[in-house]
Formats: structure tokens, C-alpha cells, sequence
DNA sequence: GGTAAAAATATCGTGTGCGATAAAATCATA
DNA sequence: TATGATTTTATCGCACACGATATTTTTACC
């Protein structure tokens, strides 16, 4: 095990090797990188590929909901959605009800791409040779930080 | 379990809830998300922070180095490491043996920047408050699938 | 020794991410 | 029914990320 510098006993917690952070943004940015020779032929980054599941899922939904989903802020959604609505995926109309809110709305191309999308989470479980029971503890393990951090963050600020 | 809209039998893949990949991403973005109020009075962002620590472990050492550790390719590390320079933490200097490479070398600045982030993990873990044994499973599964990623990447290209 | 290939960084363009702030519509309530 | 607070989205600025390409130096080898 690797001793601190610092004087301290104990492993070096600032030794990239003890870190928990690192592998989880290392991975993760792996894991985007894996995605990129699916997407690209559809005209799809990774986040808009994540938005466009939260609508095959819930559209039409307000812009606040795809957020909430997603984790995304307005600031990174909004520049995000209108590229997907000048890809032709999807409109963003004002509610008549509300005018503060935007609604997307799913194009029939929009809709379309499910479909081309529908053998990505396979044909990426095949090419990754992980096994699954390991990905399914993974998940669990995640979800649970996921929501930690989220109680975290809405009691701090 | 949420079944397919897409005539298929067997969970909907493309659904979020059914993802390991989203959570992934989510998580991450939390994760740095956590550290910023913890790294914004030292004047560092999340990345940087963590080529720091590549640097407190193996400075003076050439930037492909740094790129191989941190798994960040040079058109991000270039501009990351000219910031870390301006701020007066380290200095980028011509290997006089190999004129290619540039070494990284610490400033007093920049080794002193590590006593000020000493805390940092622990005050973390703290304020995070989830089981340390998860945590250490879940980087064992990460370091795990970050392997097998690097692998696949270095094979398909 | 000359020249092509390889190695190490740098640059460019596009698309996130996010803190801070602004703008517009709605709500609360005095 | 004003008017101030809240809600919802948009904008701005800066810093990643990364594919593609360029530049410089070294190496290979004929």
C-alpha cells in the first residue's frame, strides 16, 4: 500500500491510485468515447443521444423535465436542444397555457431514430465482453451515489 | 420491469432506468460537482486538480506522460497546462536531451498547493457520507472497466 | 548523409458543462 | 389590483473534451 508524503500514516489519499474520483471520471469519459463510432453516423454526441431517450420516453415533456432527467442545466440544455431541433429531432413550441415553458415536441424523424438506435445498448455490451453481473452491481452502486449526491446537493446550496 | 415499446421481448435498453452508461455520466458530473466549492478558493477546476496530483507523484515529467496517467489527450492538456502555468503552479520546459518532448515542472507554488489540498479527500468522504466499502467496491468494478475500456481502445484503432 | 516514417506537442473547430446573470411570465398577497 | 417574489427559460463567459490536422524533432534505413 502506498504511505503518504505528508507525514500522516494511512495510504496517501491524494495518490491518484487510492482515488474513487478519478476511475468514475475516467470511465466515464471511456465510456463516451466507446459510444461515439455508434452515434456519429446518426449525427448524435452522447448527451444528445441521453436527451433523446429521455423523449422517446416522455414526449412531449417541458425543457424543465428533460433537465431533471438528464441532471442538465438550461444553460447546457437549451444550446443542446436547438441543435437537435436543426437536426430536424424535434420543435421546442411555447406552452398556451404557460408562456414561460417550452415543450419539445418529437418530430417523426425524431421518433424515427429510436429505431436506429434500438441495437446501440446490445451491440455496446457485446463489444465491451464486461460481465453483465458486474455491470448490474455497478448500476446499483451507482444509482444509490447518484441519489446521495443529489440529496447532497439540494440541501447545500 | 419496463418492458419494450419496440415489439421485442425483455427489459426496453434504451430506457434510461435500464442503463449502466447514464449513470455513469450522471454520477461524474455530481462528483465534480462536489469538489468545486472545495477547489475554487484554490483556484482550480476538477481536471486540473487532478493533473496536479499526477504531478505531486511523478513531477518533472513530459506531458505524454501526464496524457497517459490522466487519460487526456494533448488538445485538452496543452491549454490545461499553459492555465496551471499562468496560475504560477508549474513551468513547461524543452527536454534539452529530446527537444520534442516539454517537461512539466513543479513550482514552489505548485508543490506547496498540495498541503492546501491534503483535506480534500477526507473532508469529501466526510460530507458525502456513503459506505466506505462501497466505495471501495465500486472503484474495483470501475478500475476493472476502465482496463477492459483502454484495451478495446487500443485495439480498435 | 539523405529522406521517409515515427514520435511528441500544438492548433483548430465543435460541442458540452456550469456559475452567474438576465428576461419574461405567473403567482401570492397585501 | 398592484407589486414583489417565484418559476421557467435563455444568454454569457470560461474551461474542458476530442476528432482532425499541423509542426517540429528524432529515428530508421537505404
Amino acid at each position: 500500500m502506498a504511505r503518504a508524503k505528508n507525514g500522516s500514516s494511512g495510504p496517501d489519499l491524494l495518490r491518484l491510485e487510492n482515488q474513487v474520483c478519478f476511475p468514475l471520471y475516467a470511465t466515464s469519459r471511456l465510456v463516451t468515447r466507446l459510444y461515439q463510432p455508434l452515434l456519429e453516423p446518426l449525427g448524435l454526441t452522447y448527451p444528445q443521444y441521453i436527451v433523446m431517450m429521455i423523449l422517446w420516453e416522455d414526449a412531449p415533456c417541458p425543457v424543465g423535465r428533460v433537465g431533471e432527467r438528464s441532471l442538465l442545466n438550461t444553460n447546457t440544455l437549451t444550446p443542446l436542444l436547438k441543435r437537435l431541433e436543426q437536426m430536424g429531432f424535434l420543435e421546442r413550441r411555447r406552452s398556451p397555457q404557460d408562456e414561460r415553458v417550452v415543450e419539445i415536441h418529437l418530430t417523426r424523424a425524431g421518433s424515427a431514430l429510436r429505431e436506429r438506435c434500438a441495437a446501440i445498448p446490445e451491440t455496446l455490451a457485446g463489444s465491451l465482453d464486461f460481465p453483465v453481473e458486474k455491470l448490474l452491481l455497478l448500476k446499483s452502486i451507482l444509482d444509490e451515489l447518484s441519489e446521495r449526491l443529489q440529496e447532497a446537493a439540494r440541501k447545500d446550496p
